[in-house]
DNA sequence: CTGATACTTAGCCAAAACGGAAACTATTGA
DNA sequence: TCAATAGTTTCCGTTTTGGCTAAGTATCAG
């Protein structure tokens, strides 16, 4: 089974996507409606090179798409953002719980 | 409001924490129950001192939890190891949706 | 056509991350 | 007490980040 195993690639990038505080103020800003790269650089307070990379690599873990229109590009959520972090959290709680379970088991059962 | 706010400490070491694959897998093992250290070092193939460095940014994120008893020093799940995480996913979550009401509404309301 | 605007690319730098070897400190077992 | 075991600390080398400036490229507004 384990439906989302550690050592994806996905979820590496996700993970890694997730472990910068710039990038998730930038989902923080993201998740209230989308908004362009300039915008998101300006209000963190970056140059846009620094903004560039931390939203490709956003995008690169499945959390926000872009698409550019004109000159402008526009970024927000991705449809189903968080899924595979739900994923596998409620995997890694489900083995844990399932320790409990047996340990319970034993104790009734014999002892 | 904003119950668990993108630049925390707390949180950028959880998420820190998660963001490397060793890391992880070291949570897939511990989920399945307690370890030690030189179990875990043996199971993922590093060095000891190596995975000393991983479980010590595991356990100042929260995740996982330790006790030294004689000389061998057991890891496993922290209680409430993924409640920061689910927290900060469904607060998101929450802001993105009321996204829709506020679209859904103003579509059904005037014109 | 020309200038301003909005992003992109290339290249550079300092700091942090990951991994290991070697040496040191506790415990345990003969 | 001596030797093996289980962690721990130090220190070092390589790679990866995160940030920037400078120099493109592609629209848009006159």
């Amino acid at each position: 089974m384990r439906a989302e195993p550690s050592h994806t690639d996905s979820m590496d990038r996700m993970f890694t996507a997730l472990a910068d505080s710039n990038r998730r103020a930038m989902i923080d800003h993201l998740s209230g409606g989308p908004a362009s790269m300039s915008d998101l650089a300006h209000r963190l307070g970056i140059a846009l090179p620094s903004a560039l990379k931390h939203l490709a690599i956003l995008e690169d873990g499945g959390l926000i798409r872009s698409e550019k229109v004109g000159r402008t590009r526009t970024y927000s959520m991705a449809s189903d953002a968080f899924g595979g972090l739900e994923a596998w959290v409620a995997d890694r709680k489900a083995r844990w719980n399932r320790q409990f379970d047996r340990l319970e088991k034993f104790l009734e059962g014999d002892a």
